[in-house]
RNA sequence: GCCGCCAUCGUCUAGGGGACUAGGACGCCGCCCUCUCACGGCGGUAACACGGGUUCGAAUCCCGUUGGCGGUACCA
């Protein structure tokens, strides 16, 4: 199969595109074939080159690469043109004076399910031919066969008056080209397949075309937004960029995108890339639109985390960190010597990178207690027991996890407390939180001296405020 | 308006005439585990849009209605 992933440089790229890319780099794959990235800038006013490098860039992070390529539509203009010439010459296509206005008053007057024919002006912009009779259908892998009746179609321009082309023109050259075998993308294509369709047709009648026919088509449902509509720049969509922001792992990414719109057959959710290329087929993709469901990304994203070892967990959080917390940054380059540990004892209560830091940045940097957790937890009956837990953590030896379980738990059996009642106030002073990954890991990692230091000062300040307090 | 696509739990889906008192996953709720938060385990909530056919039998096939979405650009 020759597939192709052909984007239009008018904005980053969606979770819509990033789906429809690796949907035909699956299949590129799986035939091994070949996956051709081609850019369609023909939009002069809304292309732009970083909008081009942020696709790339997005492509590359999802680690979705191509064979061939990337390639500017816009640098085929000489082919297009050339194409153009042929048709108007054959009178598959003319030039046309008439405005939007004029078709829709042909409309009105020949019915609205007629389609607009134009008159031979010999100037203005190009339309295309469209035969009276007929009709075109579209064999749809998906979809099965879509019949439009060419009596329903408008002729459509494919040039503008300077000669310029338009999308539904240079598309159907440029598959033509690049002889794709399968175009793969998303269902609003569906109703421009019949145009291209038809200026295949013209083409290849004229010799402009290669050995091959038309490629097979498979549109894909669209992938719609919280609110039921569909998802594009405009509208609400997540770039693949945001979701990186997010903290999420391109791999979960890319697991959770394959199941918008498409499923196993079996009940398995969690595939990676080599099951996603092994079982994927078009004849499974759904026909219905999907809703892009967050809560359930960042669930599989929670699974690929813990199924991460530590010490790439640590290199993905050095990562992020750097670029996207980059207000961290210099805390965690302080002790590059505990960020391993810290990912290790993070790893089963977070899920998404950028919770790291809200669980475990107290590991690299003292912040201030939280006041609720304080009120809460520091209360008279805390500070006591926080006390009792200073007197033996500064003995304690070897200050390690199990050494400070012994010494605590001694604490606990001797107050007859709850282990919580002596865990929290801790956890409180240590980390300024309520919330931290557990007790004795944190201790541990934290290291007797800042762990005292710290406990020290909440039993001080704790002091004082209740003392203020009355 | 016109052309087209679609229609199973809130969401993603399984289902392709009897195996369906409709299965799984996320979410939500409850319980267990438990030092917090999570993780994990167990249980629960919840759907075949509606109306006609076809058939001994329909979530599954056909038609219609309704609804949603897309297209209808000298955008892609």
């Amino acid at each position: 199969m020759r597939l192709r992933f052909a984007p239009s440089p008018t904005g980053a790229l969606h979770i819509g595109g990033a789906r429809t890319a690796l949907y035909n780099f699956l299949l590129a794959r799986a035939s091994g074939g070949a996956l051709i990235l081609r850019i369609e800038d023909t939009d002069r006013e809304r292309s732009s080159a970083e909008n081009i490098e942020q696709i790339l860039d997005a492509l590359r992070w999802l680690e979705i690469d191509y064979d061939e390529g990337p390639f500017l539509q816009s640098a085929r203009e000489q082919r297009h043109r050339q194409a153009l010439a042929a048709l108007l010459e054959s009178g598959r296509a003319y030039r046309c004076l008439a405005t939007a206005a004029d078709v829709k008053a042909f409309k009105e007057r020949h019915g609205a399910q007629r389609g607009f024919r134009g008159r031979d002006d010999g100037e203005g912009a190009i339309r295309l031919r469209v035969p009276e009779q007929g009709e075109t259908v579209v064999h749809d892998l998906i979809r099965g066969d879509t019949v439009f009746a060419h009596a329903h179609l408008d002729d459509p321009v494919i040039a503008r008056a300077d000669g310029s082309v338009l999308y539904n023109f240079a598309v159907a050259i440029d598959d033509l080209d690049d002889r794709v075998s399968h175009v793969v993308r998303g269902e609003d294509h569906l109703s421009n397949t019949p145009k291209q369709l038809l200026v295949i047709e013209a083409a290849r009648e004229l010799g402009l075309g290669g050995e091959d026919g038309p490629p097979a088509y498979a549109h894909l449902p669209l992938l719609h937004g919280p609110d039921g509509r569909k998802l594009s720049k405009r509208h609400g969509a997540a770039s693949v960029q945001e979701l990186r922001t997010e903290g999420l792992l391109p791999e979960a990414v890319c697991n959770y995108l394959a199941l918008l719109g498409w499923g196993a057959g079996d009940d398995q959710t969690v595939l990676s890339r080599e099951q996603l290329i092994a079982r994927f087929t078009l004849e499974r993709v759904s026909r219905n639109p999907a809703r892009f469901d967050a809560a359930k990304l960042r669930w599989l994203n929670g699974i690929y985390i813990r199924a991460l070892p530590a010490a790439e967990l640590a290199a993905r959080l050095q990562a992020f960190i750097a670029t996207e917390q980059p207000e961290h940054a210099q805390a965690l380059a302080r002790h590059p010597q505990l960020l391993h540990r810290a990912a290790a004892i993070s790893q089963e209560k977070i899920q998404t990178l950028a919770e790291f830091w809200p669980l475990a940045g107290f590991l690299f940097e003292r912040r201030e207690i939280d006041a609720q957790a304080a009120a809460r937890h520091l209360d008279r009956a805390g500070r006591e027991l926080l006390m009792r837990a200073y007197e033996a953590l500064r003995t304690c030896e070897p200050f390690d996890e199990r050494q400070i379980e012994l010494a605590l738990a001694a604490i606990i059996a001797r107050e007859r407390v709850k282990p919580g009642a002596l865990y929290q106030p801790i956890r409180v002073a240590i980390a300024g939180r309520a919330v931290s990954p557990g007790i004795f890991e944190s201790l541990a990692a934290l290291g007797r001296e800042q762990a005292l230091e710290r406990m020290k000062d909440a039993l001080q300040t704790s002091a004082q405020q209740l003392a203020l307090d009355g």
